[in-house]
DNA sequence: TTATATAAAGACAGCGTTGTCAGAATGGTC
DNA sequence: GACCATTCTGACAACGCTGTCTTTATATAA
């Protein structure tokens, strides 16, 4: 078991007889360095097996090359696919990732996230919900003009600093979907109203009810929390209603969850009594009976453009992104056709 | 908008009026500073809100304060609650942490995580199942002679290096949670094969019947493979038998809901015709109707307690830190009392 | 040929810390 | 008062890299 001690820059300038100055050159691709030499640095570094250190980069280069994705924790399935596709560009363009879980609630937040930045020597933050939402702590980020990305920010924040999906859109289409089985009366249930982006999902459905021509009633819109328990909440008060609803288009899968619960408990069957659909296509989403007619977000891909947004804006690319991601309908069994 | 620029140790020095390696002493909590100077230090950092640099830091020292959680990406809930705990614990201790996700079957698997360890500068790996269990790769961070805290390992290795869960003692008390309700015809759903540390639970299960007296009956213990599709096809297998079993205790929830949605295909009811429990608690289980009796790991304090080990042994700390962890039983809907 | 631009390579000073070692106070002994 | 041990403080060289500037080699034009 032999220990091994990493090579640095110096040792490659000796191998290969340059100096480091021209090794640091190729490292970084820069031009001016004929072939040749380029060959000597290379063999060199493969004999080596040497790698840059990170710390000594950092400290020389002004900017380093570190990133940090900044979350709450609200769901873990959607966090950590988003950081899955931070993590899988970063990796392939050489950057450093801070993931930085901060507690939506906690007292001195906004100090604590101040903290957090100078500490680490940012270079950007890519901004998940519901912090992406939150103009303090936007505020706070531009106090340190630092590059950023929002993931689905409901505020107005210029296109250049934003990643968005279309969930005003796949909810009008989701709630057609509804339509064109023949639900005329079709629930919905809100999202918390802190988090803004959610709120679109409403207007799709608003959208849609509208062209169709079908009036919304609004005591079948119920005001939702997120959470299970509020969709039960929600789902009691839509089946104990004279008029029940046929269909119930759930701004989250885990309220949509909690509204098949309450069927269930109500000895309603799911579709055939009620359709009811819902929005992440949390993992829960197949295994539930029945499995549940939901939209997908591609997480992934939203992590991956976040990433390359931003790290594209820090060297200074000038290519103007895509910042709209689509989602799509996953069809399962929740839903039924009426006559 | 004010444009903050971080202030140096040398501010702090001059500040203050005395040397920077004063400064880094106070900073470090390095004796023999009087009483005097180091409050004098104190107010100049809080006036200037100094922060290190930690890059010039782990430049300077030979230990960089920086480890690393690698797993592979097998349940997002898994990892983030993990991941959670490790955080929190090191951002308390001012340690930076570089998650890294490895694809487990990705070719160059090895060479790929030589160069990220070799790369990071890392003072230690905190490793999730299945790197836990793979031997390779454990010799790799061996022959970088890091420390290691190795996460449910069911190899064997040394306590000082590994965190364990109580897996069989708790799936022991389930069966004899199953048994104490009358079940007799209890059947087992193992889990993959490779995952070494998910053959404890059917080791507990055996226990427990052993204890009970009752026989083991071969034909009603499945090889699972973890996911919801290797859940219903044993479920099929399971439930098509003359001699039906009363239970089934699922290696993991995955497969439990799958058992649950086979159930419900051939018009059985649960928990009165079918009793089934879980492992893992995740966080459908809640949501699926019934409710399923499971097994809780407090993944959080798995990941606290993984970093505190760690970095009690980078820092020589010689405690004789606890090493198992002990799981819950969540008692919820899915299982009934049979005479 | 000489002048002149251009490409290629190197010298050297930072970046912000910590470690080592030397020096200055301070206190106690004889 | 001289001496020594102890406590405290500072100077200075690393750490491994990049940026700036200078030098050298090479090609091109006059």
């Amino acid at each position: 078991m032999s220990i091994k001690k990493a090579s640095t820059i110096q040792d490659v300038a000796n191998k290969a007889k340059v100096s480091i100055k021209t090794v640091s050159r190729v490292i970084n691709n820069e031009p001016n360095v004929s072939l040749e030499t380029v060959k000597k640095v290379e063999t060199a570094i493969d004999l080596l097996d040497y790698q840059p250190n990170a710390f000594a980069q950092s400290l020389a280069r002004s900017k380093p090359k570190i990133i940090s994705l900044i979350y709450d924790t609200p769901s873990p399935n959607y966090i950590s696919h988003i950081m899955e596709g931070v993590l899988a560009y970063c990796y392939k363009v050489d950057y450093e990732v801070i993931i930085h879980p901060l507690r939506f609630n906690e007292v001195g937040l906004m100090r604590s996230a101040e903290k957090f930045i100078k500490k680490s020597r940012l270079a950007g933050l890519i901004v998940t919900p519901p912090y992406s939402d939150n103009v303090e702590f936007i505020k706070l980020i531009e106090s340190f003009d630092l590059p950023k990305v929002l993931i689905s920010s409901g505020l107005n924040i210029s296109e250049e600093d934003s990643i968005k999906t279309n969930d005003r859109e796949v909810s009008m289409q989701m709630t057609d979907y509804l339509i064109s089985n023949g639900h005329k009366r079709i629930a919905f249930i809100k999202g918390h109203p802190t988090h803004l982006c959610i709120n679109d999902r409403f207007k799709g459905y608003q959208d849609a009810m509208n062209r169709a021509g079908i009036e919304i009633d609004n005591s079948i819109v119920e005001n939702g929390l997120n959470s299970l328990s509020s969709g039960e909440q929600c789902a009691e008060r839509l089946l104990s209603l004279k008029e029940r609803p046929t269909a119930i288009f759930s701004s989250n899968d885990e309220m949509a969850a909690g509204v098949i619960k309450v069927a269930y408990r109500n000895g309603l069957n799911i579709p055939s009594d009620l359709s009811v659909v819902g929005f992440d296509d949390s993992p829960m989403t197949a295994m539930i009976t029945p499995p549940l007619t939901t939209v997908k977000q591609p997480l992934d891909a939203i992590g991956e453009k976040s990433a390359e947004k931003l790290i594209d804006k820090l060297e200074n690319k000038e290519l103007v992104r895509e910042s709209v991601i689509n989602s799509n309908i996953i069809y399962r069994d929740s839903v039924k056709k009426i006559s």
